[in-house]
Parts: structure tokens; C-alpha cells; sequence
RNA sequence: GCCGGUGUAGCUCAGUUGGCCAGAGCAGCUGAUUUGUAAUCAGCUGGUCGGGGGUUCGAAUCCCUCCACCGGCUCCA
């Protein structure tokens, strides 16, 4: 007998060789009809599979993420045996579920594969799936393993990578994959299969490799899931910041300026300016200075910083004078201009920490297939700041700007962000700068930070700046794609390069340690994520216009016009209706059109002094006098609007 | 940059066995209407069918090329 226990603790006595499918039909026969996966004391093992040791048992439906992941891992398997039905040369290399499905990456030798060919393979996936096959696991031999492969030089380079004894063949049906496990009982616990996309991707990831056609797909066991999903893909694409704020003209592009470089029309700037006024006024109680640098500067300045050498390839190309020799570039990055700044007079410690803050516009040559609506741009602004300390302020300033990047998310009610600690790359430290003592130091900084704040973090290796780690805020558009926001990151090294001091209270000379922070990260890419978290409506206080004033007939004009008037007094910002169309009509193209507040205003308000107020998407309110109205919106605006308590 | 896809009016979209002056709805303009909580009526304007080249008697439609956009990959200071 083996004893398994399960999650809430109990422990059962099972025969030995009983399965984890039989353990959950001795439990429910619900739970047997619904067990995708399990795992013995945290390791993965198929459901048919016979146990033998006693340990620590889960069971997992579609309701837990190891379930699903063995559906779509299994469903990947299926999708391969539909492309080797169809393209018997195709070569097949990975194919593991993701976050929403599974891919299969394929070399399809000189066969394309594009949208045309989806229904039939969902057609045959299906056809598969409901033979009803068993998934069954299989020991081979390293030599074994590569004679099934002899003509797949990828399967041979996975498996020659692996040790012999460990390597595992699945097969369902008369299809046989290299694999390590984790599968469904059957075939047809597949109800519903789409083939999303096919996409470009390089073998292992790494663009001087072959570029492999890789197949995306979701599945579900019921057919009405995947309808619901695709409805669910409909939905978040009217959310899209490029639709929307073309709609809400916020911005625009134009091919006559260039790809990438996104251009403010009057009602995004406006509100872009608001967010900015906000930031500033959080960041002054904070003790932030406002400063302003020019957009280029002398290619020497970036040579001095590392930014030269590192991006200089991918930047937009030397500007030249008309003196023999002399370089500027577009600023990438603020930080070389800030260290001058704080170069320009000798600092004391008394002078520490300097907090200098700048909105400030780079330029990067991005890639052209990288480009991406507001959130992947080759020109945009940085609410950026440099904070200069000395090294045993680090952390509390750290911990300050912890505070602030929190503030600001939270006042724009972004609560599902992740916060991830960026650190080098453990593997490959060619990539950075400076010595492995300064890295550790900062590295420690931030990981002490991010944990005397109480803060959830994921540490993610290799994805630190070249020049210091990074604690980066990563927030999800609409279409569930993660961004970077905000990030704060300790440097010891530019200090170092531009050769920054101060004198300590010991007379003698110092090295600041910078903070580089933006705590929205850029202008574009934060209003295209808030865009997409409101779905276009606004928090009052930013909106474009607050309110939209309804006259009933041309005679109410003049009453519309004062009012409106009143209102701006008040800092509301309100435009007038002034066509001759019915009140119907323009209240439905207010609605479309997202204005948060709607007066009414006609016979009976002219007479009782008041206005009749409708909101967005949740319609009357009733009648108010101006005052009151007036009030109503304030409330909201200061309500949504608390200060930065830093 | 790479793989795959898309490109017709400001927006959403019709229009391919290649064939009359390229269509609709919405938006816009003009006029009528003076309106009470999600679409009043009529008329009009608007497009070198992404750009260029080619095939053809004839191209939105077929071919080549460039550009932009969309989905990924790689990259992301």
C-alpha cells in the first residue's frame, strides 16, 4: 500500500499501482470525469500513470492553472499530429501551452502555412481528439531516441541535450512526440479548437537561428468557452488605445512625419498636460526641482555615458554641423544631461540627495516591425528624474520613490500591476557596465527596498538597464500584453563615468549614487495602457470634456452660454450641443461619445435656474441648481484626486 | 530587422471568371424642422481604390516593387 495525502491534509491507503485518475474516482465521480492533471509531492505525472511511492497528491481540473496547462500542453500535441497529417515533411520542435493556449513551433521547409489552412486543421484537431486516444508515456534510449529523429536536426538537438535515461516519447493514436509529460487521460476532453495566428519565431530564440513558422492556438472543453473567448478577444479590442484615441482624437500619426512618432491633437495634449501637472505637484511636495535640457547633445556625451557604444548602432544617425567633425545625437535618455547638470556647480553632502526632474523627449530608432500604437514608440517623453544621494541615503530615497511610483497608481486605479526586479544576467555579464561590486550593491539596494516595503516582486535575471538593475512596474493592456510603466533604478555607475562628487562633512570627496526613476515611464505608452484600463472614460478629473451641455432648441442657447460659463469659473470644462437635432440625438451621441457629465437644459430649467443632469452610462439624475451641479463634479474630481502624502 | 497578414471616402465596410462615369451607411456641408433623456427629414460634397512600375484593347481586381498598418519573433537605454 502507498499513502497519499492530499491538499487539505487527509491521507488515504491506496493499492500500490493505483493511478491518479483512480484516486480521484475514489473520491467523486465528478472529480474523476473533471481530472486533467496531477502531481505527486509537486512533481507532474500523467493521470493514467500507476503510482508507487507515498506522497503528497494533487489533482487538477480546468479550474487550476496546471489543469489547463495540461489541456493546452496536450491540445499542442494534437495540433502537431494535425500538421504532420497535412505536411508530412514539416519538422516539428516545441510546442508548450502558454498563458491563453499553446504553440507549435514547425519548420515547414518550403510549405507556408497562413490563415487559410486554419479551418481545416481545427477541422482534423477535432476529428483527432474525438478518437478518444490515450496519452501514454514511454522510456527510450538516447540512441533510440535520435534514430526516431534522424531527420529532424531539431528534435536531435533537444535530445542530444538531455541525459539518457530521462528522455520520454508520448504517444496517442499513431503519433509519437518527444516529451516530458503532462497530459490529459484522453484526446477527447478537446471540445473546441482555434488556430489564432501563425507567426515568425526564431529556433530557440535566437534570430541568427532559422526562423521557424510558429502556430498559435487555444482550446476548451466545452464548445461554448471558446465562443465566449472570442467574444471576450472582441471586447478588448473596442478598448484599444489606437481605436480609441483616434475616435477621442488624443493623437494621431502621419506616414509625412514618420513611423513611430506619435503627434498630441489639442484634447490629448490637454490631457496629457493634466497628468503632468499632477505628477509635478506630487513630485515638488516630494522635493523634486524641475529642470529642462535640450533634445540633442555632442556625441561625446553619450560616449562618456555608454550609451554610444551600446545603442549607438541603433540610434538615429549622427547630426552633423557645418564644422568639420562635430556630432550631435538626439537624446536617448536624459540621465547624461542630468549628471552635467549636476555638474554645474561643486555639491556639498548638504546638497544631497538632489532630485532633478524633467520631462523629457527621447528619441530612439526602434526597430520598424517593433512599433506599436502609443506603447512602442521611436519619439516620446520621459516623466523622468535623476536623484543624486549619498550612498547611505540609497535606500530610503529608494523607498520614497516606491512611494510615489504607488501614489501615482494608485490614484489612476491601476491595481493589477507586478512588480518586477530586474537584474543582470548572470550568464552573460559582458552586456553591463561597471564593476561586480557596484552591481551587488545596487542589486542588494533594491531587493531590500522593494522588501522593507512589503512589496510582491518577481525577479526576472537579464533584464536589467546596462548600466543598473531595475524595479520595474509592468502593467497589462487590453489585450492582456504586459508593459513596462514605471522604474526606479540605483546606478553607481554613471556617477562613476561623469566623474560626479561631492564633499562630505570629512572634507573629502565623494561618489553619489543616482537614482534614475519615471514613474510613468512615458507619456505615450502610460496614457495607451490608461486608455485601455478605462476603456476611454476617463477618470473626471483628466477627460477631455467634462461636461456637454444639451440645449432642447436653439431658444436655450443663450442660457446654455451662461451656464457654460458659470461652469468654467469652476474650473469644469464644458462644450454646448448647439445643433438643431432633437434632445434623443444628442444625448445618444453624447453617450457614444463618452462626455461623463450630460445637462439637459430647456423650459423648465430656464425657469427654475437649474439644470437637468445625466451621467454616462448610468442616465438621469435628476435636477439640480448650477451651484449643486457645480459641486457634484468637484467632489468627484478632489475625491479621486487625494494628495501625495510623501 | 525577420515570418505571416491587411491596405477602397474622415470612420465602418460592399465591389475578383479583369469590362458601363467605383458603391452604401455614419460623419461633414446646405436647407427644412425648434425639438424633453440613446438615431427628424431632404439635398449635396467627398475617393489618382496606399505609392510606383508592369501585363492587357481595358486593372480596385493579375504580376513586381516600395511604403504604412495588424499579429508574432528578436530587440527594448
Amino acid at each position: 500500500m502507498i499513502q497519499l495525502q492530499f491538499p487539505d491534509g487527509n491521507v488515504r491507503e491506496y493499492p500500490v499501482g493505483t493511478t491518479a485518475f483512480e484516486v480521484a474516482a475514489s473520491i467523486s465521480q465528478g472529480l474523476a470525469r473533471n481530472v486533467l492533471s496531477a502531481s505527486i509531492d509537486d512533481v507532474t505525472v500523467e493521470v493514467s500513470t500507476p503510482l508507487t511511492t507515498s506522497g503528497k497528491i494533487r489533482l487538477f481540473t480546468w479550474d487550476d492553472e496546471e489543469g489547463k496547462r495540461a489541456f493546452w500542453h496536450s491540445s499542442a500535441h494534437i495540433l502537431a499530429q494535425a500538421i504532420t497529417h497535412f505536411y508530412p515533411n514539416a519538422k516539428l520542435t516545441i510546442g508548450p501551452a502558454i498563458e491563453s493556449g499553446f504553440y507549435y513551433d514547425v519548420d515547414f521547409g518550403d510549405a507556408t502555412l497562413s490563415e487559410k489552412d486554419f479551418p481545416k486543421i481545427e477541422k482534423q484537431m477535432l476529428e483527432f481528439a474525438r478518437e478518444k486516444a490515450t496519452f501514454q508515456m514511454r522510456s527510450v534510449s538516447k540512441t533510440e531516441a535520435l534514430d526516431f529523429y534522424a531527420d529532424n536536426v531539431y528534435k536531435t538537438e533537444l535530445i542530444s541535450n538531455l541525459e539518457d535515461g530521462t528522455i520520454t516519447f508520448c504517444d496517442h493514436s499513431n503519433f509519437t512526440d518527444l516529451c516530458r509529460g503532462g497530459h490529459l487521460p484522453n484526446t477527447s476532453f478537446v471540445k473546441a479548437v482555434k488556430i489564432l495566428n501563425v507567426a515568425g519565431a526564431y529556433w530557440r530564440g535566437d534570430e541568427k537561428n532559422k526562423q521557424l513558422t510558429r502556430v498559435y492556438g487555444i482550446s476548451f472543453p466545452k464548445a461554448s468557452m471558446l465562443t465566449e473567448y472570442l467574444e471576450l478577444l472582441e471586447e478588448a479590442k473596442k478598448r484599444d488605445h489606437r481605436k480609441l484615441g483616434k475616435e477621442m482624437e488624443l493623437f494621431t500619426f502621419s506616414q509625412n512625419v514618420g513611423q513611430g512618432l506619435p503627434m498630441w491633437l489639442p484634447k490629448g495634449a490637454a490631457l496629457r498636460e493634466r497628468l503632468e501637472n499632477f505628477l509635478k505637484k506630487a513630485q515638488k511636495k516630494a522635493g523634486y526641482q524641475q529642470v529642462i535640457t535640450p533634445h540633442i547633445g555632442n556625441k561625446s556625451l553619450y560616449v562618456c555615458s555608454g550609451h554610444y557604444e551600446k545603442y549607438g548602432k541603433d540610434s538615429f544617425q549622427a547630426i552633423n554641423t557645418p564644422e568639420e567633425g562635430e556630432e550631435y545625437l538626439l537624446k536617448p535618455m536624459n540621465c547624461p544631461h542630468h549628471c552635467e547638470l549636476y555638474k554645474a556647480k561643486p555639491r556639498s553632502y548638504k546638497d544631497l540627495p538632489l532630485r532633478l526632474a524633467e520631462f523629457g523627449t527621447v528619441y530612439r530608432y526602434e526597430q520598424s516591425g517593433e512599433l506599436h500604437g502609443l506603447t512602442r514608440v521611436r519619439g516620446f517623453t520621459q516623466d523622468d528624474a535623476h536623484l543624486f544621494c549619498m550612498p547611505d541615503q540609497l535606500k530610503d530615497e529608494f523607498k520614497k520613490v516606491i512611494d510615489l511610483v504607488l501614489y501615482i497608481f494608485k490614484t489612476l486605479d491601476f491595481q493589477n500591476f507586478t512588480a518586477q526586479v530586474s537584474l543582470r544576467d548572470p550568464e552573460n555579464k559582458t552586456k553591463y557596465i561597471g564593476s561586480d561590486e557596484n552591481w551587488d550593491k545596487a542589486e542588494r539596494a533594491i531587493i531590500e527596498a522593494a522588501a522593507e516595503k512589503g512589496l510582491q516582486t518577481k525577479v526576472e535575471y537579464g533584464e536589467a538597464a546596462f548600466y543598473g538593475p531595475k524595479l520595474d512596474f509592468m502593467v497589462r493592456d487590453a489585450l492582456n500584453r504586459s508593459w513596462q510603466l514605471g522604474t526606479i533604478q540605483v546606478d553607481y555607475n554613471l556617477p562613476e563615468r561623469f566623474e560626479l562628487e561631492y564633499k562630505g562633512s570629512d572634507n573629502q570627496m565623494h561618489r553619489p549614487v543616482m537614482i534614475h526613476r519615471a514613474p510613468f515611464g512615458s507619456m505615450e505608452r502610460f496614457v495607451a495602457v490608461l486608455i485601455e484600463h478605462c476603456g476611454g472614460n476617463f477618470p473626471l478629473w483628466l477627460t477631455p470634456e467634462q461636461v456637454i451641455i444639451l440645449p432642447v432648441s436653439e431658444k436655450f442657447h443663450d442660457y446654455a452660454n451662461k451656464l457654460s460659463q458659470y461652469l468654467e469659473n469652476y474650473d469644469i470644462r464644458a462644450l454646448i450641443d448647439e445643433r438643431s437635432e432633437k434632445v434623443g440625438k444628442k444625448i445618444r451621441d453624447a453617450e457614444v461619445n463618452k462626455y461623463p457629465f450630460m445637462l439637459v437644459v430647456g423650459e423648465k430649467e430656464v425657469e427654475s435656474q437649474t439644470v437637468s443632469v445625466r451621467r454616462h452610462g448610468k442616465g438621469d439624475l435628476g435636477t439640480h441648481t448650477w451651484e449643486a451641479f457645480a459641486d457634484l463634479v468637484n467632489t468627484e474630481v478632489n475625491a479621486s484626486l487625494a494628495p501625495f502624502e510623501g
